[in-house]
DNA sequence: ACCTGAACACCGTTCAAGT
DNA sequence: ACCTGAACACCGTTCAAGT
């Protein structure tokens, strides 16, 4: 008993009317739901376009290629920060990377995305902005503020994509264990991972291992973030 | 004509003699080789099988997946790394992040297994060691020295994985054209990416785009880890 | 311009069977 | 223990054909 040819014809159009319209915005969503939940690497067009009941072909009308898809995910992202609003440049720089690394934990992992191409959104175009004229109104270099904003991108992508890494790593152990005790298996294993790494030819490294995971990964990443500040401040020239 | 089953044994024989035997030692050779020449992602099980006249299966006899044999090859890539040998902690600081900068950029893109994991060969357990003893000795906290060592690496790996796909970019306009040219290119790309950046509302960011490439990229990963030992140095206590 | 089915040339990993 | 062929369940991208 198969449909004739008036059928078939009637149950495209109601499967059509039924599903969303293809569109960039429509592919990004899909796409960013994909991350949030499995992470950058589980996206692929064909499930991309599994979500919109058609075959992974047509979506390339609508991008270049999955690069450019996923590059958009992460434009998406980005215009998630909030501008920094404060008035010491020093707050400003520390309000500049606390809010990108807010918006890319808050996706998995899409920070592995942020090394690949420079983000051009409206918020993080405001946010540099910002950035520039704190760090020169403050006396700062041209050279040392634009490279700062290059250095703190740099640092604030690689912390978001590896804090993910390590998250994933230990969220198989640690299910609802005790911090302390997670962390004494990481220095563990990680001490397992050098040899046993013989205290007595690496003395120093045996003593910073321990040190190294000691509080939280915010208070690491801001500590990071005011050594940096601390450099820059060092740039600014001598008042005459 | 078809052969015997002699023929087929003999084959099959003499076929083995003929290829290297498997082993992770062979395999990290092979994989490394195919990294240098198109990248990581260019590595898969199976061709790195067919380089050894088998299918991907054999291969897991030696690794539990090919994350392994990523990390191993990682591993001896960071092995190449020579260990500082200078004597101001400054300068121990510069000298393990260029040469494991160095070691990276000898091996394509690398640097971006580099968040996925702690290397511990040895030559950077070598290197570690000096870093943390020559901060240490100078006074610098434990706990600073720790994560200086932390936050450095982030940096290095960082840097050279951003700088391999910059290159990338820009080796396909860039036909031994002069760099001045490449780098103009480059900011008009920017420049178009940002919707025009009218330069009104973004006067900073105008202006600094054309400084953010200034220099070459060596120089501005120097300034960086610059900026980055002034503030470890700041976190050195008063001598009483 | 937008969409599609089918095809091309690939993937990582598992498994039963062999040595 | 090491190795293998075959199979499973996937990939990104292209292309001719349709609307």
């Amino acid at each position: 008993m198969s449909m004739g040819k008036v059928d078939r014809v009637r149950a495209k159009a109601a499967k059509r009317a039924r599903r969303r319209p293809l569109s960039k915005q429509a592919m990004v969503d899909v796409a960013l739901r994909i991350v949030d939940t499995e992470g950058t690497e589980a996206v692929s067009m064909r499930r991309v376009a599994a979500e919109f009941d058609t075959g992974p072909a047509s979506l390339y009308a609508h991008v270049r290629d999955k690069d450019e898809l996923l590059r958009l995910v992460l434009d998406r992202v980005i215009d998630e920060m909030e501008v920094p609003t404060a008035d010491a440049w020093q707050d400003v720089v520390r309000g500049f990377a606390h809010n990108v690394r807010s918006a890319y934990q808050r996706h998995a992992d899409v920070a592995r995305l942020s090394f690949a191409h420079i983000p051009t959104g409206e918020k993080v175009l405001a946010g540099s902005e910002r950035l520039l004229r704190a760090m020169i109104e403050a006396g700062v270099p041209d050279r040392v503020a634009a490279w700062a904003l290059d250095i703190l991108s740099l640092y604030v992508g690689a912390d978001a994509f590896e804090g993910w890494i390590m998250q994933q790593r230990f969220s198989h152990d640690a299910r609802g264990r005790p911090v302390a005790e997670v962390d004494a298996d990481f220095v563990a294993s990680v001490q397992h991972d050098m040899g046993a790494m013989p205290a007595d030819r690496y003395p120093y490294l045996a003593r910073a291992l321990p040190v190294m995971t000691s509080g939280t990964s915010d208070e690491r990443f801001s500590f990071g973030v005011d050594m940096l500040i601390a450099g820059f401040a060092a740039q600014i020239p001598e008042q005459p």
